[in-house]
DNA sequence: ACCGAAATAT
DNA sequence: CATATTTCGG
């Protein structure tokens, strides 16, 4: 059968290896409307008491709300591993439904005032956005298709169109810098110290060659492919979304100084989309979700491919560089 | 209405 | 200080 040129992903990524077997329907996806966050994992950030084992409450209904209480959580420790006591079996458990389809109109949450926290941007989300890219094309590239195409709960066009200015930058950047020699410093530069930072990120996705300069509509077909797999949502978050949860509180924890380093404890461990959107139906949201059933892969599924952590300490800036920093 | 970049907020 | 969100203009 013909190969794509897909992205072979190293580490971790089983879900690639089967996705073609459960490939959902665009169409059952398509529609952010199913939550993706479950209640269950919900409380997995609630236990934010962590070991303190007492917990045995899977009663529910605590309000999945994330308190905004600052509470330190496993701050101090390096070790951001997932809290062994997660919830064993979120099944939708209640949650208020009611309104569900009755509502019908209006119905809507309009999320009653409640500012959107913070997105924040994973390698992993990173990922799937620069794949989305890919394959769309530069051209055809844009906000809302991306958008779409990624098919993550939650993602709003504002969203992306940011990040991908951001990107765009990052690749406009290393373009111009190939080309030109020394140059640099004679008139200032315009380089802003953003991208230097960006790059870690950036660079944790391969850029697709012909990003450089040219994008064209891939190969030119007219029918794109179904891309990849819809699902890694589901597979992607798991316990990162958990440190979402933190983060959203106001875990800033990145000050450094400027001598730190852009990588300081913390900055690898955000979360993923951190949007209970409250979805009334919950109903089978599991739509695409729930497909891990029948890999024959014990253990695995998720794996945590961030790794980066790098960190030196020492108070040198460690920049993933995967691209040389052009070094001026 | 949407994209694109700047400005502003966190 | 770095990022993400929001605002302004095309």
């Amino acid at each position: 059968m013909r190969e794509e040129e897909e992205e072979e992903e190293e580490e971790g990524s089983d879900w690639f290896a089967r996705w073609e077997e459960q490939l959902p329907s665009p169409e059952e996806l398509m529609p952010l409307s199913q939550s993706l966050i479950t209640p269950g994992l919900a409380f997995a950030f609630d236990f934010d008491i962590p070991i303190a084992a007492g917990n045995p409450s899977p009663t529910v209904s605590p309000g999945y709300n994330l308190h905004r209480g600052g509470h330190a959580l496993t701050s101090a420790s390096p070790n951001h591993l997932p809290p062994l006591h997660p919830p064993p079996e979120f099944e939708s458990s209640d949650l208020n439904s009611a309104s569900g389809s009755g509502g019908a109109g209006a119905g809507d949450e309009p999320a009653r005032t409640l500012k959107r926290p913070r997105l924040v941007w994973t390698p992993q989300l990173h990922k799937r956005f620069v794949d989305a890219v890919a394959h769309l094309g530069i051209k055809n590239a844009v906000p809302k298709t991306i958008m779409q195409l990624m098919s993550v709960d939650g993602l709003t066009r504002e969203n992306v169109a940011s990040h991908l200015q951001k990107y765009r930058l990052y690749l406009r950047r290393m373009q111009g810098l190939s080309s030109s020699g020394g140059a640099g410093s004679g008139g200032g530069g315009p380089i802003s110290a953003t991208d230097a930072a960006t790059d870690q990120l950036f660079a944790s996705a391969p850029v697709p060659h012909h990003f450089l300069s040219r994008g064209g509509p891939v190969a030119g077909l007219g029918a794109p492919e179904p891309f990849l797999p819809y699902v890694p949502v589901s597979a992607l978050q798991h316990h990162q979304q958990i440190a979402a949860a933190i983060q959203q509180q106001h875990f800033h924890q990145r000050h450094l100084g400027q001598l730190g380093s852009p990588t300081g404890s913390g900055v690898f461990e955000h979360g993923f989309l951190n949007r209970s959107a409250v979805s009334p139906s919950g109903i089978h949201a599991a739509s695409g979700i729930g497909l891990v059933q029948h890999t024959a892969s014990p253990a695995t599924n998720f794996s945590d491919d961030l790794e980066t952590s790098g960190r030196g300490s020492n108070g040198e800036r460690k920049v993933l560089t995967l691209f040389p920093t052009g070094e001026h």
